[in-house]
DNA sequence: TTGACATATGCCGATATGGACATATCTTTG
DNA sequence: CAAAGATATGTCCATATCGGCATATGTCAA
């Protein structure tokens, strides 16, 4: 199955640290490309390139705007991700942890008991 | 910078749609490798190589148990995630984007105004 | 010890991806 | 129209990753 590509996969297109500072920066208003890449400190194209893989994946969203093009957050396609990850919370809970290990532990003593039987 | 590796990056481990579902199938109790490459309909090598780099990356555990190996969840390092994607919550709100709309609507203006003046 | 399991690993090939650099395209302005 | 500014894209290279397959390693039972 491989990996979906980075335009067509929001997982994916979020696992480029630099994709994500970008969507970052495009909370709460648009930007133009070399405004990102000052921002983030790498190259135009490169910057372009990122804005490319998040245009294709839905991510962002472009506005020509005379000699420049706004790039806009629409982090709708980041819904599904974080339905996945929310899925997890109660794992990473400390007071889940000690209940989980409780549970375990009485299944371990299950176990134990059952084959002693 | 590229990305990190699969290894050391919750995001890009994540990324990988296999991965993603052993992590779901590890919800609630351990399982052994054989188990999960037969839920997931995958080679044992494949789901063996998936599992170590869970493994590296700490979102995984492992227990021996005789001969086979069992493998438990440790979401702990699925937080990153969650709090990076939490912070767009609000953005694919449809409400929110009302609002946006609006307010964006009120920006354009005073440009324009602004532009005339 | 031998055989049957269960799992991990090494090697190979195919491919996606990201960065650099040069350059094309489009818009605005003089 | 020419020049400048903003952005997109093509080419080339290096590399990470994934899958398949064979095989090594480790464990248990007879």
């Amino acid at each position: 199955m491989a990996r979906a590509a980075t335009t067509s996969d929001a997982f994916n297109a979020v696992a480029e640290p630099q994709r994500r500072r970008i969507l970052v920066l495009l909370k709460g208003r648009e930007r133009p490309v070399n405004e990102l890449a000052r921002a983030l400190r790498i190259t135009q194209p490169r910057t372009s390139k990122h804005l490319r893989v998040l245009r294709e994946v839905g991510l962002v969203r472009v506005r020509e705007a005379g000699q420049q093009r706004l790039y806009g957050l629409d982090a709708r396609g980041l819904e599904p991700v974080h339905e996945w990850v929310i899925g997890f919370e109660q794992y990473w809970n400390e007071n889940f942890d000690r209940l989980n290990a409780y549970v375990k532990g009485l299944q371990e003593k299950e176990r134990t008991d059952g084959r002693r039987r």
